[in-house]
DNA sequence: ATGAATGAAAA
DNA sequence: TTTTCATTCAT
């Protein structure tokens, strides 16, 4: 059969040359099985394990055979040496190895699998892996017919298209397969069978063959690590945990999981869907704070994760097949864009539906960032009031700075509220309230005339084009820079606030009998932000503000975020999430991650906060804040 | 190498 | 029907 043709592709995966075994036998059938089968009829009832591999690959390899692209590759000798059946010398042995094992597509399940480990593991630290397929497994088990429809439709994808091989690519088609127009589906089909750059291990196709060679090396791992990951392992530090944890985790938690479900930006914060099925976290450009720890400086974030490709935007109107090319590597967000202009048909706005289209991929990146990471992020970016030097004068007090944070606004007030009346009834603590100062709507800057908002104006001017969205654009950057402008103020409010010995109501000062009094309670100050601080503002503004350069979303989210910088960070966060009824019941509703300070409170799809939950985190915030003081004190 | 899960496909 | 093997990665 095509079988030459079919190893030579696969060799196209597995850029080995024949000889080059060693490589493979990282996994399980290679070389070694090989050879020895061959020699030994020894096999009990089923010895078929080592050539099943090679079987395997060999169907597989009928697949791809089909693929166009194909022809082009070369061929090895691997291949040559079966067919003749002329001099089957033992020769044919060593030609034979080549044994591009080439992996079976991964089922519905594995994928689901896949997606969620990282997430898995992030929720269960330390968890084995076994344990964790029954999580998982337990979950697929669960999952609506539908949603399982979804997996097996994307797997029946990936397996069709070899190329889709990449975790990657299975991701941002799971994403928006569904409502993508047909001819977007067909540019993602397409870009399936185009090379992917994100695995090492697979050779590119077409002319780029030859001339890539170089860069690759060895067959080298798997897709898993790559640059961007230093970033990540960076920043991991502060947590101590391995690399994986930090990805992972989709904020949202596993909710809906559907590889599809995609759709509605205003679907993931209602049930928390994550947004994109696949890896989500991946080997994305992650969540920590790559400039931040990579290099100190806190400038421009890196241009571009992809290492192979240029620019993504000199590509843009290339030939198809290059421009597909480096979508891949570029990551959903633009990709839609790309899809979009090459589809042509939609003539009309195009303009304004990429945009639209781009609004809705930032926001399904920044939204996909694990809450816990823009929490870790920001905790570095702006820590909360540290301990005075030993030089310094000694504190009367030390309260705490708490936020709540949270994409639903509703929940966050309600959360908000709650933590404020808990903390206010409790006598033992002065609460005191802060909040960002909402401008009113997206009316003109009527009531602050600054210099800021006149520049804006005048650099729009000049910049003509087009002036609503840009007029939009800077209105909003503008807002954001006199919202943090006006956290730095409040900043040292706060921070004196927290800091001070709160004066109880009837009680007259003790500062000169504090010690006498010792016995009675002290009444620690604390500062809550109830309504959405460092991270609720980031997010906001930060899929407010459209990506007119070439950062990423994530590098996006994070300069926003690096705008807090100087302005005291909190000392525990709440945050708050809507979750399905399987995750609450999973997870729970009150999380202490004690890993970034924080307390994540889940909250069903449905209602209100249940009692149970509000009388946790009620002991817990307390119990964290009190903790605060007392530790405070000692490092 | 083993283990866990589920499912597709080979034996 | 049974067996493998896709994915993951700490033991």
């Amino acid at each position: 059969m095509s079988v030459s043709t079919e190893l030579g592709h696969s060799n196209l995966h597995t850029p080995r040359s024949p000889v080059s075994i060693s490589t493979d036998s990282s996994r399980r059938g290679s070389l070694k099985q090989v050879l020895p089968e061959k020699q030994s009829e020894p096999q009990t009832p089923s010895s078929p394990q080592h050539r099943l591999t090679r079987k395997r690959a060999a169907s597989l390899d009928t697949d791809i055979a089909n693929e166009p692209r194909i022809g082009d590759l070369a061929l090895n000798s691997a291949r040559l040496a079966e067919l003749p059946t002329s001099d089957p010398t033992k020769e044919q042995v060593c030609l034979c190895q080549p044994d591009p094992k080439i992996p079976r597509p991964r089922n519905a399940f594995i994928l689901y699998r896949q997606h969620y480990q990282a997430q898995v593991v992030a929720q269960h630290p330390g968890l084995a892996n076994p344990e964790i397929s029954k999580i998982i497994g337990e979950q697929w088990r669960e999952q609506a017919p539908e949603i399982k429809n979804d997996w097996k439709r994307l797997a029946e994808v990936v397996a069709q298209h070899p190329g889709l091989a990449n975790p990657e690519i299975s991701k941002i088609i799971g994403e928006q397969w569904r409502e993508q127009a047909p001819e977007i589906k067909n540019d993602w089909k397409r870009l399936a069978e185009a090379p992917r750059m994100d695995t090492p291990r697979h050779p590119p196709p077409f002319q780029q063959q030859q001339l890539m060679r170089r860069g690759y090396g060895p067959p080298q791992q798997l897709q898993t690590h790559r640059e961007r990951d230093e970033g990540m392992d960076l920043l991991s530090p502060s947590s101590g945990q391995k690399r994986r944890r930090f990805n992972e985790e989709n904020h949202r938690g596993y909710a809906a999981n559907s590889p599809v479900s995609y759709s509605a930006p205003q679907a993931f914060a209602r049930n928390g869907a994550p947004p994109m099925p696949m890896s989500a976290g991946y080997r994305q450009p992650l969540p920590g704070p790559s400039m931040l720890v990579k290099n100190g400086s806190m400038g421009p974030p890196p241009a571009q994760y992809s290492p192979v490709v240029p620019h993504p935007r000199q590509q843009y109107h290339q030939r198809q097949s290059v421009s597909i090319m480096d979508e891949s590597l570029r990551l959903p967000p633009i990709q839609t864009q790309i899809s979009n202009g090459g589809s042509g048909p939609q003539r009309s706005d195009a303009r304004a539906e990429s945009r639209e289209s781009q609004a809705k991929s930032i926001e399904a990146m920044v939204m996909t960032i694990p809450y816990i990471n823009k929490i870790k992020v920001l905790t570095k970016i702006s820590p909360p009031l540290s301990h005075p030097g030993p030089g310094s004068p000694t504190l009367e007090v030390r309260g705490a700075v708490i936020a709540v944070e949270g994409a639903d606004k509703e929940l966050l007030s309600e959360i908000g509220s709650f933590i404020n009346e808990y903390l206010s009834k409790d006598p033992s603590f002065a609460v005191r309230v802060w909040g960002t100062t909402a401008s009113p709507a997206p009316v003109k800057p009527a009531s602050t005339p600054s210099s800021d908002t006149e520049m804006a104006e005048a650099s729009t001017a000049v910049v003509a084009p087009k002036p609503a969205e840009t007029t939009d654009e800077i209105d909003n950057f503008v807002e954001y820079l006199s919202i943090i402008s006006q956290w730095h103020k409040k900043s040292d409010e706060v921070s004196k606030y927290i800091t001070t010995a709160p004066i109880p109501p009837s009680t007259k000062t003790n500062t000169d009998s504090a010690q006498a009094l010792a016995p009675k309670p002290k009444i620690l100050p604390v500062a809550l932000v109830p309504t959405g601080f460092s991270l609720t503002t980031s997010d906001t503004f930060a899929l407010r503000i459209p990506i007119n350069d070439s950062y990423a979303p994530v590098d996006h989210w994070q300069w926003m975020a690096t705008l807090w910088r100087g302005i005291v960070g909190p000392d525990l966060t709440i945050y708050v999430t809507r979750v399905g009824p399987d995750e609450m019941n999973r997870l729970g509703g009150v999380e202490i991650r004690n890993d970034c300070q924080a307390i994540v409170v889940r909250i069903a799809e449905t209602g209100k906060m249940d009692e149970k939950t509000a009388r946790r985190l009620g002991f817990e915030v307390v119990e964290i804040v009190r903790n605060i003081e007392s530790g405070f004190g000692r490092s």
